[in-house]
DNA sequence: TTGGGTGCAAATGATTTGCAACATC
DNA sequence: GATGTTGCAAATCATTTGCACCCAA
C-alpha cells in the first residue's frame, strides 16, 4: 500500500518529503497538479519546497508510481495504483475519474504501427465525459449549455 | 483545398496574416510549434508578430482547421486534413507522422464510456514510435541508446 | 563520511494580455 | 464607420536550475 519505497528505484534516497510527497498524493481523490499538491503539503504541516515536491513527481512519475496527465497547461499527477498498463475516464465536470483497463487499444496500435513499419511504440490514451451525476445535473437545469 | 476561408467559423474575419499562416502550417511536413513556424513566416517574407501567430493557431484550432498536440513542454500544430476524426503515428527521432483512421478506438471508448455511465465522451489518443528507417539507422549505429 | 536531496530564489521559456494603430466587413 | 485583428512589449505562470546546506545510507 504506502510501501512504495520498495517499489522506488535503486539510484534514490527515500526521504521524508519524497515519503510525505507519495503520501500526500495517494489521499487525493484525482488527477492534481504539483502546485496544489505543494499547497495541500504545506497545510498537512510538512514544510517542503516547490522544487521539491516538482522533482519528487518527476522522478516518482519515472519510476511508475505516478501516472501523468497534461491539461490546461499544467502536468497533472496521480498516484498510480496498478503498475499494469492503464488509461483513464475523468469527467469534464467535477473529474472523477476511473481507471480503464484493457487491451483493446493496446493490440490495436500495436498493430497499425507495424503495419507502418514502426517499432518501439508508446501511446497516450486518455477519455474525457461527463459522469452519470454531472450528467444528471446538466440535464436537470438546463438543456444544453452551449 | 486551400480555401479555409469558407470553413471558418462566422465570427472571425479572414486577415492576411490568418492566411499566411493558414498556408504556411500546410506546407510543414509534421507538427510544428507555434514559434517555430513564426520563424518560418518570418523567413519567408511574412512580417507577422509572434502573438499573432499564437492567436490564430488557437484559434483555427477551435475551429477544426488544426490538430493540435502536446508534447515536450509546448503545443505543436498541424494541418488537418481531413475532417474525420483522426489519430496520429509520430516517430520520436524524424518527426515523420502518419495520419491513422479507424473506428476500434472510438468505439471501444464509447462502449467503455456508456458502460461507466459517462456521456459525451471525447478522447486523445497519440501514438509514437520508430520508424523503419530511424529503426534501422538505430540498429545499424548502436544496439541499444539507452 | 559523502553523494544525492532539499530549499530558496533567480532564471527560463512558452503562452497570454493590454492597448493603440489598423484592416476587414 | 464599427468592430474584430494586429503588433509590440510587458506580464503570467508552470517548471527548471544554481548553489550552499543537510541528511540518509
Amino acid at each position: 500500500m504506502d510501501n512504495k519505497k520498495a517499489r522506488s528505484a535503486g539510484g534514490s534516497r527515500w526521504t521524508q518529503q519524497r515519503a510525505a510527497i507519495s503520501e500526500q498524493i495517494e489521499k487525493a481523490p484525482g488527477f492534481v497538479s504539483a502546485q496544489q499538491l505543494h499547497e495541500e503539503l504545506m497545510h498537512a504541516g510538512h514544510s517542503i519546497g516547490l522544487a521539491t515536491v516538482y522533482r519528487n513527481l518527476q522522478t516518482l512519475a519515472d519510476e511508475g508510481l505516478l501516472d501523468v496527465l497534461y491539461s490546461d497547461g499544467q502536468n497533472l499527477y496521480r498516484s498510480c495504483a496498478s503498475p499494469a498498463h492503464h488509461h483513464h475516464l475523468v469527467c469534464r465536470q467535477c473529474g472523477k475519474t476511473v481507471e480503464v483497463y484493457g487491451t483493446v487499444v493496446e493490440d490495436w496500435a500495436r498493430k497499425i504501427a507495424t503495419a507502418e513499419g514502426f517499432t518501439e511504440v508508446t501511446h497516450t490514451l486518455e477519455m474525457y465525459g461527463l459522469c452519470a451525476e454531472c450528467t444528471a445535473a446538466a440535464n436537470g437545469q438546463n438543456q444544453r449549455q452551449e
